[in-house]
DNA sequence: ACCTGGCACTCGCGGTCCGCGAGTGCCAGG
DNA sequence: CCTGGCACTCGCGGACCGCGAGTGCCAGGT
């Protein structure tokens, strides 16, 4: 285990390195945090740390830089998480209140987040797996042509064309329409299955075609939609990654371009207050030298997507997680009002 | 007016200069690209080239490079546009038919075009503006509201809530609902507002309220949403874009984030064949070293949205227009079947 | 009038060399 | 266990330089 003033020290590393992104050495150290040692003192102490694995040296003779165990320990144990200033949490508030539908509450949080943490954001959209069902609409188009519309309780709206197997009438699509939002209005998505098993049987033999058919595509839909979607933004920042541009930004940019990448990536992070994954605890190559902070957010009690930030391992994590938190908190709050 | 040959030398140091991405020189130049004259003559060639503006020296005692103008030049007199091979233009159809709904047609045919032509794609929604009413649905979710849904010939679905000042009946709503319908469905959105607006009249006093309401809600989403959205994708490939990166990738991203900036320009380019707007024939800042190649598409003879590329203004114009164009093309097709 | 080979000149690029200084490890003494 | 001192390492930035690609110009040929 170690010791107080080598954590002590660890974190000044990390602080340091996060400011001012180049190798930090004993001297600067002990200048800048009061540590109340000697240069020479902190270099042993360094020795130790670097001997743990916490710290690396670029080349001999040049200052520390953290690894990613080092941000691991940084943030598990030495790290608060930077609450926000008034005037930011006012900012935020009044942002987001500005938004008129789902799509827009997902892009303002996004800009904001992106610009809050001055790093790239991905919000997830609210997923359908735990929203209920609200209405489900049919429309006839032509003779045996049907419009299935889907309205979830998150304002997400899904569409479908269903071509039936024979004509109908519609008299029999408007008492599908009754029977089906009658079983299935309010009810959450992993229900409906269940709710609509036996339907088929209380029609008509000469309805069961459309019903059947109506059926199987509302499960698809189901099914498919629950398949989060995300929305990235903030890229631009990813300039101020280094100067070793090329090569660390490509497979950054080609990663988040993947949604089922970044899907995944999320999905893994199941800490119910906040995860950080470090540098190449990423399952993704690409993202090896990235940091992902992510946070679950949803309209009440229970998180129905996340969000969080892509940035360099080398970022100011309290900030950063600071800002995450709080627009989740607060995005929370905008889809309970709706 | 410039000679014959001088025209071929521009095209050949075009050619050679978006092909090695470095500044060519007069005996290069002679050697690939039989102009059966001698080195000392191009140069005399090129020196006029210079003088008029059509290529330029980045230092003294370098090959050169075009300038905006002679791009300019070469893909209004001298490029033609470079048709796909047909293994290309098979994967680009079968690619593009498996999309299930207008969502999907959209993130294939960004994908699509960022591949093809390894740059950015973007690509603009359907514009409802030029599209026709499929169904209008209305849904009381409570005694004074109402859930409005508008679909439309693109297989757009948009939704809106309505707050109705005083409470209505089932049966109004289904009037409401038909009559509607009866005069908007399969009409332009264009024509909506002329051919709604006597129908308060026709309802008794009681429903007015529901009715005014209601359709002035239906405007307004009409009005909204002829405002495009669009998508982006391949942004990675700007890491191709040269070695002097951050300067020049930096504010490219920002300006594809910004997506009215990106819309301005699509607005602007209104060739009914194709558009390429170069450099600093930009009218946005952060691009003016990149050009964008814009064509129009739609389902049918008439252009509903635009879609295109950007890239730095080095890039292979008669490849990516040859591109920009197929995708178009098969878009509209997709598009028309639905 | 135009093309061409020859020639002197320019100048960026890449390689080598070197001194500075930040940073280190180790040691002996408090 | 901490500290000041000391010798050592080594990357970085600047100076220097030679190569070679490329140029402009000129005089002679067609």
């Amino acid at each position: 285990m170690l010791s107080e003033r080598r954590l002590e020290v660890l974190r000044a590393i990390v602080q340091d390195y996060v400011g001012t992104e180049e190798p930090v050495g004993s001297k600067a150290l002990t200048q800048r945090h009061d540590l109340r040692v000697s240069p020479a003192t902190v270099r042993n102490d360094m020795a130790v740390l670097e001997e743990e694995g916490y710290i690396a040296q670029p080349h001999t003779s040049a200052g520390r830089v953290p690894t990613d165990k080092g941000y691991r320990l940084f943030v598990d144990k030495l790290a608060d998480v930077k609450p926000l200033s008034v005037p930011e949490r006012r900012a935020i508030q009044n942002f987001l209140d500005g938004a008129v539908d789902l799509d827009d509450v997902v892009g303002r949080t996004v800009r904001l987040l992106a610009q809050l943490t001055r790093q790239v954001a991905v919000v997830q959209y609210p997923s359908l797996s735990r929203s209920t069902v609200r209405h489900v609409e049919l429309l006839s188009l032509a003779p045996a042509r049907v419009m299935l519309v889907l309205i979830t309780d998150t304002g997400r709206v899904e569409q479908r064309v269903v071509d039936c197997p024979a004509p109908f009438g519609e008299a029999s699509l408007a008492e599908l329409r009754a029977r089906l939002n009658a079983r299935v209005a309010g009810q959450r998505f992993t229900e409906v299955p269940r709710l609509v098993q036996d339907l088929p049987e209380s029609f008509d033999t000469d309805d069961r075609g459309l019903v059947q058919t109506v059926l199987s595509t509302l499960l698809e839909t189901l099914v498919e939609e629950t398949e989060e979607r995300l929305m990235i933004g903030g890229t631009a920042n990813l300039t101020r990654f280094g100067h070793d541009f090329p090569l660390t930004i490509r497979p950054v940019l080609e990663a988040l371009e993947e949604q089922v990448v970044m899907l995944k990536l999320m999905g893994e992070a199941n800490d119910p207050e906040m995860t950080v994954s470090i540098g190449r605890e990423n399952a993704h190559e690409g993202l090896t030298s990235t940091s992902i902070v992510t946070v679950g957010y949803g309209s009440g009690d229970e998180a129905v997507a996340k969000l969080g930030v892509v940035g360099p391992t080398r970022m100011d994590y309290p900030g950063t997680m600071g800002a995450v938190r709080a627009v989740a908190r607060y995005v929370g709050q905008i889809l309970a009002e709706k």
